[in-house]
DNA sequence: GTATTGACGATGT
DNA sequence: CACATCGCCAATA
């Protein structure tokens, strides 16, 4: 659980948005930080769904938020503590359909070309309005 | 209470 | 193109 009410804020809206994100498409922390209107905060994104917890009781969890669809800007997955957790990851997207290749390191990468997803600003997306508001 | 780390990214060298 | 540094800030030691 997040020390600030603002911070827990965050926690959901980052969780929101990754739930917009498509079955069988992937994308970034940065841009999911960019979503939520913190570019300068892709590392907070990644503290969100390292903490996304596992009990369904609540109401983003580990099973509602599809936090495997979330890699780096490098267009690999990001390589955490534990590496059975990247592995984990990967066989999770591969089971939507999203084709990783594994580098000669073990990179876990996916092709941005075929599985990127790159929306246009979602609106009402946590409450913060309209992008370019109307045209 | 302080220090270090980390599921990142942009810049600088 | 590879590696180093800064920013960012919650979680952990």
């Amino acid at each position: 659980m997040p020390r600030s009410d603002e911070a827990e804020a965050f926690f959901f809206a980052v969780y929101s948005a990754v739930r917009e994100i498509p079955y069988g498409k992937v994308t970034t922390y940065g841009h999911i930080a960019k979503l939520v209107g913190t570019p300068q905060r892709p590392r907070q994104v990644g503290i969100c769904l390292k903490h996304l917890p596992e009990d369904p009781d609540v109401r983003y969890n580990h099973d509602n938020v599809p936090w495997q669809r979330v890699i780096n800007s490098k267009g690999i997955i990001s390589p955490r503590s534990q590496p059975s957790g990247a592995r984990n990851q990967a066989a999770a997207l591969q089971a939507e359909g999203v084709e990783v290749t594994t580098g000669a390191l073990g990179e876990l990468s996916v092709d941005f070309a075929e599985f990127g997803w790159f929306p246009e600003i979602l609106p009402s997306e946590e409450g913060e309005g309209t992008p370019n508001g109307e045209d």
